[in-house]
DNA sequence: GCCGGACCATTTGTACACTAACGATCTTGC
DNA sequence: GCAAGATCGTTAGTGTACAAATGGTCCGGC
């Protein structure tokens, strides 16, 4: 019996690292930076640009909430907001109702290069899914949300 | 004419940064990381993972290749590759016919961790596709590996 | 046999990303 | 009022990621 069948492993012959999500997932992700890299046309990363769209979006935050807002981590955002701010595109001042809090805003500089670049950002998610048909993008999306 | 409808700014307004794919994927990642961390019980990064399932795939091979298999940057599989070398669940020969080469190959011990860890791994992926019906991540997955 | 171009590995520098620990500050319960 | 606990920001440490520069090694053509 199974004498010409070799006895699958149960575990290490069947795991294939290429059909595992977060492996996939990891290698889109990739794609995507490299698209947004090529594409944002003012060099900055995907991290400082979410900070500035959300800024744009919301108006001027502490650094905690902003960090919420874009789902990353409060160490994470002091970075990307220190170096922001280096290039003059976001402003921090003291919160006079409470002395813990560093208010971030946009200032009219950053302002304008989001402005100048909402189109671009938007013909970057657009290149992201190139690859899909319209439905198959809605379903992507749909699904994708789902996962967060 | 448009007296009582504020013309929409093409870009700035009709960007919303939680609708973004490539915003919305880095969440998916990052949750995937979390769940990895929490499941594999055996302290290794989803980077290290990679590795050593792929060379438990495909035996072993140069950096390089290593490298190409597992989606990761020449400098970044360096650094992995190290601390699992620092771990004893590799080891790194020169190649006796090409002297460019420094072979990557599982020890007894990595081995041992990847066949023991398999099922982990498995159920990892099951998790992070959790919120979907098992049609949902058939269609996921596929359209998923399109955006590769 | 050697020489130019391809390939491989390493190093350096920048930018995330998360954890843990810390001090300062606010708020609530009492 | 004030002590306990929650919140906010910062720092330090580890681990990806990628680009660019460097240097060693192989191979094909001559």
């Amino acid at each position: 019996m199974g004498a010409k069948i070799a006895k699958p492993k149960p575990g290490a012959d069947a795991y294939r690292l290429d059909e595992q999500v977060g492996f996939v997932l990891r290698q889109v992700s990739q794609r995507h930076t490299a698209i947004f890299a090529e594409r944002i046309g003012c060099d900055l990363t995907a991290m400082q640009w979410a900070v500035l769209a959300k800024l744009r979006e919301i108006g001027a935050t502490s650094q905690n909430q902003l960090g919420r807002a874009t789902a990353m981590d409060v160490a994470t955002v002091k970075g990307v907001v220190d170096r922001l701010r280096g290039r003059g595109l976001v402003d921090i001042d003291s919160d006079p109702d409470d002395a813990r809090r560093r208010v971030v805003a946009l200032t009219d500089e950053g302002m304008g290069l989001v402005d100048a670049h909402a189109a671009a950002a938007l013909a970057i998610s657009d290149e992201t899914l190139a690859p899909l048909t319209a439905a198959e993008r809605k379903t992507f999306l749909a699904l994708l949300l789902k996962l967060r």
